[in-house]
DNA sequence: TTTACTGCAAATCTTTTGCATCAAC
DNA sequence: GTTGATGCAAAAGATTTGCAGTAAA
């Protein structure tokens, strides 16, 4: 069982403690293939340690982002979504019906990246990219 | 000064009040060049009718969507931003450093739209697609 | 006159914060 | 033993809702 090692060893190394409830925390953002609210979070560490305060998870993710071991991201919903900062950034489709998320490549979106830079001489920032729409399944 | 006249006239024909609050909501609405939050409404709305509650906002604002008379869109940050339903498509460059906005041609979306649909079934609502970065004289 | 609409206050929901206690080092 | 981390409760900011009073038609 993994807990999330690679964060916990760098936490370690810069001085910060190791508290079951970080290594919880953090196995529950490794373990997540999606990005992760702070409340998914929450109910997959209360599950095994009854008596965590959510605010304990608000506090540790602030700490991985200043320390960018974690990334946060707003798509929309009312909620930040985290991912562990070393597994890469991705674009999402966000159906809005359902709210199921699709992985998009960036090699969808290279061609508009070009193409704002010669058009319009901006350099997009694309890596947190949401593109609201319909999913196959909910357009019947 | 127009108050919403297009708007207001929907309101009326199906029956529903055309009340002094809602007409100054529809006037912020369609004065905004860009969109505009429900808390922004409610600053021009109490500027000149100091005991509006904001509640009359949110209240107009949810009764406008159902008609399909604005349109709400959720670009994170917290906060829905509204629309009037009927003026069109918005695409924006938004440069991170002055905020200045750039308004970007449809035909530059049409490949990524194209692409979506192809690559993942999925039909992007690009309409308020906003996208960060930096422009060009902010990159100096 | 009728009842849709409003203002007010209080409730949600997510995230943040103050403070006293506790435990990792 | 220090001091950083935690739990708890309360605050903050956006949005919603119950209720009784008000005004548009």
């Amino acid at each position: 069982m993994e807990y999330g090692r690679d964060i916990a060893s760098a936490l370690s190394k810069q001085g910060y403690r190791l508290t079951p409830q970080r290594l919880m925390i953090l196995e529950a953002i490794e373990n997540s293939d999606d990005h992760i609210s702070a409340e998914e979070m929450y109910s997959q560490v209360v599950a095994k340690f009854p008596n965590v305060n959510i605010s304990t998870v608000y506090r540790t993710l602030e700490l991985l982002k200043q320390l960018d071991l974690v990334t946060e991201t707003d798509l929309g919903g009312g909620r930040f979504r985290y991912h562990p900062a070393n597994k890469g950034h991705h674009h999402h489709l966000i159906c809005r019906r359902c709210g199921a998320t699709i992985d998009l490549d960036e090699t969808l979106l290279a061609p508009l990246e070009k193409a704002l830079l010669r058009e319009h001489d901006f350099v997009a920032e694309l890596r947190h990219l949401a593109i609201i729409g319909l999913c196959s399944r909910c357009r019947q």
